[in-house]
DNA sequence: GACTATCTATCTTCTGATAAATAGCCAAAT
DNA sequence: ATTTGGCTATTTATCAGAAGATAGATAGTC
């Protein structure tokens, strides 16, 4: 693998672990094997890194997610739900965007367009997937459930919260209260 | 106002933007007016602090919400939502259980039976609100959504983002963005 | 010879934390 | 009433380590 690549997978482990502060570029050095001068041979600044770490995060997701056109209605809460599964039980790590996104106002200002990229992709994705009729307010809606319920899953440290809310998203009874 | 308070006051702030790596002894020290080893004195080590902070953050939602009882159906949706929509609006803030929930993987451990007991507590307290043959399970999507909703609107700058989620959290219906 | 990737070495600043000194206050003992 | 001793809160000074970042040397590749 070559080593950028491995710079960003060490970097981005890390942000979704502890944030924006809660990583250094020796911490990177020390997973890849390398001296931290040579991480900032490939990215000359924290900020850079960060930002590459943003770029790269949606492009996978756009891969995973693929046409939505091919994953109507309910198929298409699932396999944007699959992202935020996927992250909470196989991987063990938070959202990059989530917790970017909480820490925002504290970040460097070039992070946040890319962080609202990210939200607003999945938010598009899943409003063409509902297909025509659906509100993009809907999409929002469930996109924040899938983000605060992975926080919520990994406070308690427990899948099923997670699972028990995609669940409800996908019956529709959780905006249905009264 | 006593120095102890307004210590976690500058903490509670500096928590809510930056998180956990993101304030020092220090930055409280300067916005407090005294210096970082006064800030040990009171409290010996950042997670001492930290600890501190989630207690206060909780005791301050309980004051707020009051009994569930009081606030039976959508009233106590709102009166829960109106938690986040203050930190949003009014304080420009993070919810810190948010935040530190987010970053949880690298925090102090004695850390997280705070934050799971601000989660649980508000989770609690709507189920009450909602009355008999509510589901926890609701309750707690409700406050995912809350979260993450708070996170999305940060995110992309606009408070109507948060509002039009507790919008549909309230009437279950489809609300128009923008 | 230029380019790419890495290293060693270093700079300045910041970090959480501690020790020791100082000052103000208050109640008990003289 | 004055002194004593302890308590609270703060200071100065400092530590060892970590942070982001840079300069310059080195080696391999095309």
């Amino acid at each position: 693998m070559d080593r950028r690549t491995a710079i960003l997978d060490s970097a981005e482990r890390r942000a979704r672990k502890g944030g924006y502060y809660g990583f250094s570029f020796r911490d990177i050095a020390e997973d890849v094997g390398v001296k931290s001068a040579s991480v900032h041979y490939h990215f000359p600044t924290k900020e850079a890194l960060v930002e590459a770490l943003g770029e790269r995060y949606l492009e996978r997701a756009k891969e995973a997610l693929g046409n939505p056109a091919d994953h109507p209605g309910v198929e298409g809460v699932q396999r944007v739900a699959d992202l935020f599964l996927t992250a909470n039980e196989t991987d063990d790590l938070m959202c990059l965007c989530g917790i970017f996104g909480a820490e925002l106002a504290a970040l460097p200002a070039a992070i946040q367009p890319k962080i609202a990229a990210y939200f607003d992709y999945l938010t598009e994705w899943l409003t063409a997937a509902l297909g025509v009729g659906a509100e993009p307010a809907h999409a929002q809606a469930v996109v924040a459930a899938l983000e605060g319920g992975l926080i919520l899953s990994r406070t308690k440290d427990d899948p099923a919260v997670l699972r028990t809310i995609v669940q409800l998203l996908q019956t529709g009874q959780k905006v249905r209260l009264s």
